[in-house]
DNA sequence: TGTGTCAATGATAGCGGTACCATGACCGCG
DNA sequence: CGCGGTCATGGTACCGCTATCATTGACACA
């Protein structure tokens, strides 16, 4: 009845209120309380609603690291993105996010800027907190980081890109498809100089030689590529519409390895009244939701970047649960999206 | 020296490599294993390179929730944001994720969704990680979540607002101070009749209201509020401009409650010939990357997100590692950056 | 009445690390 | 030469939870 009946606690312990106390309370024993949380099906209504009360009063938290400690499963799925601001991944992210919360999973974000070293220490940091699951964007190349992954034995998705060897699972959409049939269909439209701005990226470059590669077959001149390098700014996207206004006035369509370049053309063009769609052709890449409404409207290649998170999410959970995932390998395909700037 | 001469694991181990391997290959024991790979300066160098060594012949990865249990530090930080995509949080995301990871800690994203329930839940589930700091975007008000953080003991950080009250630390500044600058801006510009888009948000509405103030002193007519709801899309900033030119034309002032809602105000004024900054004055809210290199480049609030975040990830550290932080609450404060729309 | 089955509960032994304390070697010093 | 102090290392006991196996009692059935 005094407020120091309870026993002394350890030195080591961090003083909040552990299963324990709350079995305690409830006057069962800790494993009891244990199922009563996790598996209420397992115990007795009047157990049941003691312990319910007991985690009411105490306002007691499972602590899921030691959880996770005693039942190897972290309930932790970490994500691999090269950057968070103004991202085409951040739909995908969202939805990823979204379907693990609700099934009771934490994301674990992590940025890898693009960088190999970055990503290296990153896929460590990861590892280390021994998530049921990584998802990343991108495939990762051969290397000590992906040496590492395969030997954890955890289940990974690679996104956004389609190769024949994964290391694990896949959810995503050809590269060079892309680039083809973009360059199908502004020669379908009637355009015959093309311009490509870019930036620095493995995947754009598939598009780049894939487009290229068409215009090669149907005898024409290659496009003038503009690499922005690292900078994918609105700003980099005008500067390199203006240096192919001056450069090569011929150009009559431009294929944009993202929405924000697109929408960097399109504002250089209308800067210095070049017509769109009349005198240039513009499409752009990711299909981010505001392009739509632009004035003009984009075209763009629409991927379905939730659509992405959501499957990934589900691919990761059904192996984190022990259930097998038998497409291993999933094209989710692409779209180009017709609108007013061609 | 055959295969099998190691003991058998027990039925429980997850099978990968542990700190007890290392140490055994070593030929030391576990906790100097320890040592060298965590305090290195506290072993010989004899010790030292033998560890080092067996860490890389067996490619070991320390199990941080194992180190986190048993130290009471999980070197997890928490981040609440309402939505990851297109947001203005995300580059106090990246920056608060630079930080701490270069640091050596990892962050764990949640999603609150502008919904008070799913915040809790979240809450719960971040609480149960036992993360060594939690980051919010925003003030969390009073109730059950506040109460539990409270409880907790976690170091919390509240962000991009300002009160008396925080949970702990405060890192942000005042929406009222806005609304009245933005005003008194717009006034010395020469403007008279006003409208707000905005989303639905509590400090889109001080801001809101503290505008309305100073045009009331001002004996002004108070402006006309467009409340888009939860759409915070270039679609619903078209429409809410549709709206306000055919209902209200005498309006020659929009304040918005972010750059993305000021964009689509942009583009349908665009669209309507409406002429920017001539007839109509646009203001936003964040300075998102791309407004600057827009056309006309949009005036709006700048909010320096990147130094909140590097702030945040500074102090969530320094208590994680028990040093105090003495400034409690920061106002990093926000500028008006006068462009060619107004 | 014996016994097999099943549901509910409990005891025990870890999961893989680190805090804490103990030990022994070595050193300098009075 | 004895003593205290420092350094490197090790032993032990946890951190807070769950897997695994054991126990108990109720009940059905022969």
């Amino acid at each position: 009845m005094s407020e120091s009946d309870h026993t002394k606690r350890s030195r080591r312990s961090s003083g909040a209120i552990t299963l324990r106390d709350v079995a305690m309370l409830a006057g069962v024993a800790p494993i009891t309380a244990s199922r009563a949380i996790n598996t209420p099906a397992q115990v007795s209504p009047d157990v049941l609603r003691k312990v319910q009360e007991a985690v009411q009063r105490t306002g007691y938290v499972p602590n899921r690291m030691a959880g996770g400690l005693a039942s190897s499963r972290s309930r932790l799925i970490a994500a691999v993105v090269p950057s968070t601001v103004m991202s085409v991944f951040m739909q995908t992210i969202e939805a990823l996010n979204d379907t693990l919360f609700d099934a009771g999973y934490q994301l674990m974000l992590g940025q890898s800027g693009y960088s190999a070293a970055r990503e290296e220490t990153l896929l460590e940091a990861i590892i280390g907190r021994r998530p049921d699951g990584i998802f990343l964007t991108g495939i990762l190349p051969p290397g000590k980081g992906r040496t590492r992954l395969l030997a954890s034995g955890i289940p990974v998705v690679e996104t956004w890109d389609l190769t024949p060897t994964p290391i694990d699972m896949l959810i995503g959409f050809s590269h060079s498809d892309i680039g083809r049939a973009v360059a199908h269909f502004l020669i379908a439209k009637g355009r015959r100089r093309f311009a490509m701005v870019r930036a620095e990226d493995e995947r754009a470059d598939r598009r780049t030689v894939a487009f290229q590669e068409v215009l090669a077959q149907q005898g024409l001149k290659p496009a003038e590529v503009v690499n922005v390098g690292a900078s994918r700014s609105l700003r980099s996207g005008r500067d390199a519409m203006a240096h192919i206004l001056s450069h090569s006035p011929e150009v009559d369509a431009i294929f944009c390895s993202s929405d924000l370049l697109a929408l960097g053309v399109v504002t250089e063009a209308r800067a210095q009244q070049v017509l769109i769609p009349e005198r240039m052709a513009v499409v752009g890449f990711g299909d981010v939701p505001f392009v739509a409404d632009m004035e003009p409207a984009l075209t763009t290649v629409r991927i379905n970047g939730g659509d992405i998170g959501l499957q990934a999410a589900q691919f990761l959970m059904a192996r984190a649960e022990g259930r097998t995932v038998d497409a291993r390998i999933v094209d989710v395909g692409f779209s180009i999206v017709e609108r007013a700037s061609t």
